[in-house]
DNA sequence: GTCTATATCATGATAGAC
DNA sequence: GTCTATCATGATATAGAC
């Protein structure tokens, strides 16, 4: 996590990004971001053009930085349970580091979508070739049958919910005890890949 | 779903309702709300004396609305496999019926959580009630061994996730094809029941 | 590039007639 | 109860000096 706090620019970036994070797209002031930053109002102006773009700038390094190495990983040669390990382990791994994305990304997502769709076209990420994957080894019968779709879906969400809808999770299950709530995270991903493993694997 | 627009109160509660739910407490517009109701915005400030009481009045409701009736089913005399299948069905179906509710807490809840702790508090939730439940049933040997709190965040975290980011997924996974999206979610109660037996039912 | 000052506009809220 | 007209505030955005 460097902190390039040299330019201008980047120290807008920074505070934009906190204040941006905090107060989403319609919460958030330009006053703020500025006072944030350290300068004022116009500045913002000159540098982005409004705040419109100066979201959107925000928005795509977000999202680009939290989207998947998960293509990667699905694609080399590791047997599918590994990958599926793998998989869990990045993601908490990243949630933990970076808990406040889910959240935000949900939020501006309800709001507008269009922005998030321009950066996975862009991407060209193809989930159908994760689902072909996730098809063959069962039916070479590593695993056992059901929907890819689903089973992507499950992992996915067993991962990104309890980080999503963290002041829940932080308030009903830990009345806000931020240290019992660090530790619940830290469980989650041997938690959870114990938990897929023991539903998708041939037993007998 | 009965259609009481008769009062103007009534009419604004919906129309608000509806504009909140799209567009969240700071994006929605007391215009566009009386726009909604037929009305003009004096008459917002009439009878709710500020944007946010009306708000805390819908977002009450829905909070309400969407309350689990899970207790009810958790104190019940099931097995706890028949329960945890119970509870599937009802969340699923409660969010196929109103599949905007996740979305709309999680953002509201992101910016201010305060209301939704006091009507955790009202209702009077103790989720320690259930994890003793579910702990039980796991020294009896019903189900494998493991943490009550992972349990039960996994279980609603594949239930609601689909929901709350349904542009996401609608986008990434079905290309907007709303039919085929409406599919994946009815599938998701039967999906999700197999996955969690297979992972926690004892196998011999 | 950075600042001060100001224009412009939209919004939540209110006053007062009917 | 319902309306029109208006206020007060605060926001984005710009002009222009330095």
């Amino acid at each position: 996590m460097e902190t390039k706090k040299d330019s201008t620019e980047d120290k807008i970036l920074e505070a934009a990004k906190n204040v941006f994070v905090a107060k989403g797209m319609e919460g958030a002031r330009m006053q703020e971001i500025a006072d944030a930053a350290g300068i004022n109002k116009a500045l913002l102006h000159y540098y982005f053009r409004s705040k419109e773009r100066l979201f959107e700038a925000i928005f795509a390094e977000i999202i680009k930085f939290a989207f998947p190495k998960i293509t990667r990983i699905v694609q080399s040669d590791e047997p599918i349970v590994t990958k599926i390990e793998q998989v869990i382990d990045a993601y908490i791994d990243l949630l933990i580091k970076h808990p406040f994305i889910p959240g935000f990304v949900m939020k501006e997502l309800s709001r507008d979508p269009s922005g998030l769709f321009k950066i996975v076209i862009k991407f060209g990420l193809n989930p159908q070739t994760i689902f072909d994957h996730i098809q063959l080894a069962m039916d070479r019968g590593e695993i056992i049958q059901m929907p890819p779709r689903h089973l992507a879906a499950n992992i996915i969400s067993m991962c990104i919910f309890p980080f999503a809808a963290r002041p829940l999770v932080s308030f009903v299950l830990f009345k806000d005890d931020q240290v019992a709530l660090e530790a619940f995270y830290a469980e989650r991903a041997p938690v959870i890949k114990k938990f897929v493993i023991d539903a998708i694997v041939i037993k007998n």
